[in-house]
DNA sequence: ACCTGAACACCGTTCAAGT
DNA sequence: ACCTGAACACCGTTCAAGT
């Protein structure tokens, strides 16, 4: 079958006043309503009432940049530079469970950011100032800050992207089924610990579960991989941290 | 134009042979040479010498399931639920360096894991079973065990995930030399931290880079985040760890 | 400047038909 | 049982042409 063409209830081109804004919202809307498996750049022309070209002409590139330019307006103003705590604890949990409240809000976009190094990196610069002044008063500096900077983002974010992996576009009960009943074959002999633990981690652990985090949020492993992350930079910190202003320690 | 069908030179249709194992190897071979983007069923079927529909009837179901089949050939065998180490941090250790190197050795199959829930939980068996041992070895048990699990899972193979996202498909260079000129326009008085890191941190740190890990592989990063984490944990035990053989330890 | 209309070169998946 | 050949319903992207 032919492309039936854009809906042309809307009127006619003049009267369309498509804006880069209108169309990477209007694509936030469709991913979060469809899901990013059925997302394309057509079906986002179907819905603003175009032809597939009118968008190339706004976006310029390719869909890899309307990718980009979506991720950035979800993770833009998250955090500013001033307004973070004196701790640097506090500042990494404010600014961790605050890019997770908004993975939350957009599900597919989330796995987008982890699954392609294609974004607009300069963006995130007040994340970037804001997570490298944590650890230099946590005592860090150099390499090792850099090191502790990638296990921070690569961690948590990291973490995000697989909690929020997609699930299969179809048969997604079929597979749920099979994927059960599966997990009941599992030979205790061989496998003791798992068998123990299997009523407890059933559909609540990374490869043990058949819902994504939309459904099935992982919440108690994200926040205990920020908490051990947070101790584990205390005690291996190169230099002693800097001092809060409410807390003693030792200079 | 219409598709040519598939390369005949291979012989007639009795004489072709395949088998799932066969369809899967030359899957995975064809993502490594060509990468995932590249990868789809037909072009697959092209290296075969046989129609998409071989294939199908072959793997069953979809895509998808292809998929799993992949990862789980990728990653079976990897680790065996004995000869692991009696401490509880030597094993972390083993089992999340050699999931690294066989990332590495098929980085955008490595991507596709964390990228998408649908995986053949059940082969993962092995790596349950001794992470869970290792935690129970740590100290944990019962909730705080599920969370620390995940922790672990979601934040290690979350980080190779990132890591190892793939470049975009077209205009590599003209998207690099364009993030590069961005960060070099940064502000240093609104972001004087990243400004001065900007040396040590540009192409070597997540939201700094242009190049993704099989060219610019985060190595100390990983090494961090599994070093602070094992740190972690062990300070945040609710109970004292196992002692191991060659190790003094409080009752 | 902004969009239409059509085209090109692909996809994943299904299904009757052949051997 | 295993595969062909063709079809269906889509994609992303480009480009001349219209207004």
């Amino acid at each position: 079958m032919t492309d039936p063409g854009p809906d042309r209830r809307l009127g006619r081109a003049a009267e369309k006043g498509l804006t880069r804004d209108t169309i990477v919202s209007a694509a936030i809307a469709l991913i979060d309503a469809e899901g990013l498996g059925n997302f394309s750049v057509r079906a986002l022309a179907r819905q603003l009432g175009v032809y597939p070209a009118a968008i190339y002409w706004h976006i310029g590139g390719a869909k890899d940049d309307l990718f980009s330019e979506i991720t950035a307006t979800i993770t833009s103003g998250l955090i500013r530079p001033d307004e973070v705590p004196d701790d640097w604890r506090d500042t990494l949990r404010l600014v961790f469970r605050r890019y997770r409240a908004a993975a939350q809000r957009h599900p597919d976009i989330a796995n987008l950011i982890g699954a392609q190094i294609k974004s607009n990196g300069p963006p995130h610069a007040a994340l970037i100032e804001v997570l490298i002044t944590a650890l230099r008063r946590a005592g860090y500096d150099g390499e090792p800050l850099v090191d502790a900077f990638n296990a921070l983002i690569g961690g948590l974010f990291g973490y995000m992207t697989m909690e929020l992996a997609p699930p299969p576009q179809r048969d997604v009960t079929a597979w749920e089924t099979s994927f059960e009943s599966r997990l009941s074959a599992l030979d205790p002999a061989r496998f003791p610990e798992t068998a123990a633990y299997m009523p407890l981690m059933r559909n609540r652990a990374f490869a043990l579960r058949w819902k994504n985090g939309v459904e099935a949020p992982l919440t108690g492993g994200y926040d205990a991989l920020l908490e051990n992350l947070i101790a584990g930079l205390a005690a291996r910190a190169p230099k002693p941290s800097t001092p809060s202003p409410d807390k003693e320690q030792s200079p």
